[in-house]
DNA sequence: TTGATTTGGAAACGATCATTTCCTAAATAA
DNA sequence: TTATTTAGGAAATGATCGTTTCCAAATCAA
């Protein structure tokens, strides 16, 4: 679960970083997730990471620098998790049930008020920046394709049947899975997110 | 299409007031809705509302006075927009057809990517604003509701089966709704959305 | 009229914001 | 060793934020 571990250039030169960077870009995104990008300050997010200004502004650049790094990191994680619970399951039809039930369980209680980083970055930078537009477009078109993989390989495997629309089936659950995570911030409660998911399951038929 | 047409109070004192409120709501609504709540300054909200910053605080008491009369406002506009959409249609099935195409219209092109205030509220100020957390969560519940009575309306003139459970459903298609708000943030086509909405039919069969 | 009350608006306010500066510490390269 | 490079961190910086102050203008009550 690390996302730097790709960079293990064992010589570089100056002072060595001190900080476990997936652990601070943790804390990061965690205060990016709850409060939105605006209202979290440097100050906030420098204590929670456990560092100073200047060593934040070294690593990152700017403000906007963390959040584009907190935010790779959200995406790995979570992608990481997705990926362990779909392996769990058996067909495609199964693993489409296990996909749906996951972002039900992330969207009740405390855990589904903390929200998700990619639909508050598109509610609330998507329209006037750019690249966060772009990068939460990815992780949509992602997580859409991702869909869309499970449903043609349960139409292969015959857990799911031919006729259905898979494209357009895959943006529903799309929409679906994200309406969760919004409908998730006002605090519902897991069997009604679960028996959400269990419904859904219907556009499968 | 006013919000304050109630207090026709024909008598008050003092120098009266010589802006519209619901003209410079509708202008703090869309700078709300493009911006969120942190990154719209006093600034551009009185340059949009067409008046100065002691005009506002006058008439709203702080930034936050100004959010929350917009929001209102907002709800009021949306709510008219639906009931005109859904009275065009004659049973309980046609008028969910009706709603969720609404929906799927307000999601795509440049009016998806404009958002949703509600959907921007409650994955920006819930989490931390509790009067704001209370007025989203009544707008959700309220447009479950709603939802939930066109089950029930469908099921009682026969254009929705009875075997489905009105509730779930309901949540079911809440979620997919808002859903539908936060894909459109990222500018998505209206066949699409429209195609969306037709698999979300499937839902009541 | 006079007094009370409220709005409109320019200017000023303190606080906080993101960011930079400057210096020390710790590593590699020569 | 010395030079170079990068990180850590306290303090300062300028800009912008939301808000207040102060005064003129416009209404009603007397």
């Amino acid at each position: 679960m690390t996302t730097d571990s790709l960079d293990i250039s064992p010589k570089l030169r100056g002072r060595p970083r001190e900080f476990d960077m997936d652990a601070a870009l943790d804390e990061a995104l965690r205060v990016f997730s709850e409060r939105g990008y605006y209202a979290a300050s440097i100050s906030e997010l420098t204590e929670a990471m456990g560092l100073t200004a200047g060593s934040v502004y070294k690593a990152f650049g700017d403000k906007r620098g963390i959040f584009l790094a907190a935010f790779g990191r959200y995406r790995h994680v979570r992608q990481q998790l997705i990926d362990e619970c779909l392996d769990r399951a058996t067909n495609g039809h199964d693993k489409l049930r296990a996909l749906v039930k996951f972002f039900a369980e992330a969207s009740c209680g405390e855990v589904g008020r903390r929200g998700c980083l990619v639909v508050g970055s598109a509610t609330e930078l998507a329209l006037f920046d750019e690249e966060v537009a772009g990068r939460v477009g990815v992780a949509f078109d992602f997580d859409e394709r991702r869909i869309l993989d499970l449903i043609h390989l349960g139409q292969a495997d015959g857990s799911v049947p031919r006729h259905i629309d898979a494209e357009s089936s895959a943006c529903t659950l799309l929409c679906l899975t994200k309406g969760m995570r919004v409908i998730g911030k006002t605090g519902r409660g897991q069997e009604q997110m679960l028996a959400v998911a269990e419904v859904a399951m219907k556009l499968l038929d």
